[in-house]
DNA sequence: CTGTATCCTGAAAGATACTG
DNA sequence: CAGTATCTTTCAGGATACAG
């Protein structure tokens, strides 16, 4: 058994209509990993979002909040008055992914010296 | 205390220099979760990745295993023979980075169908 | 077999101005 | 305050052809 026997693949995963496919909430898009953390404390206002969320334009902030929502991670509130007020929260489900978007961040932090030591280790290979 | 006195928010995560920001090797890329689960049971050749991963284009997956191998998440081991043979291994690192995305991935098997309820949701109350 | 070289498309993001 | 309406930019991704 010295020859290269191939491992199995995990069974799936790799159909286009595997769940995981859709990353949820996650789906590419920039902002929102940050959105959630800023939702985490407490339901925020559209401008209050707007602060810690350095460089984010008005409309990718509507956007991403309303993917959110789609996804029912967010629950939007709107106050009947003047001038008008809309709150922001975390609905539980949103809340739930919370620690698995944890175990990421902390592997981010954890790894972070290594990875940049070798992506300039890459660049050096490469001239 | 009645007031909505806005919780604290967390120091770091929103300046664009922290660590998270870059979330390493996940960053935006279609495909890198799915590569990494096919280089999870072993070193793979560039041909034998290219059938579970269904309908990626030799251009896209050349483009992702480099950006993973600058990352340090994935090796790159030429064989000098003909044919040519090139095998992909997750490094030992790029295997730490595995829990984390189990936790993402699960959550989102578990929590799929609250999901879509979700969407549907959003979408009868839209029109 | 393992890629690279072009060209093209589409979706997200950014800039700016304006509205209920 | 909380957005929307346009317009432009950017870049990952896809299609196709070709190369070492």
């Amino acid at each position: 058994m010295t020859e290269t026997a191939p491992a199995p693949l995990p069974p799936d995963l790799f159909d286009p209509d595997c769940p995981v496919q859709s990353v949820p909430v996650l789906g590419g898009r920039k902002w929102t990993w940050r959105i959630m953390r800023c939702l985490e404390g407490g339901p925020r206002r559209f401008s209050e979002l707007r602060v810690p969320l350095t460089g984010i334009t008005a409309k990718v902030l509507a956007e991403s909040l309303r993917a959110m929502e789609q996804d029912g991670a967010v629950s939007r509130t709107e106050y009947p008055e003047n001038p008008p007020r809309v709150e922001y929260a975390l609905t539980p489900l949103g809340r739930t992914l919370l620690g698995p978007m944890d175990a990421v961040c902390d592997w981010s932090r954890a790894n972070l010296a290594e990875l940049l030591a070798a992506r300039e280790a890459f660049e050096s290979a490469e001239r």
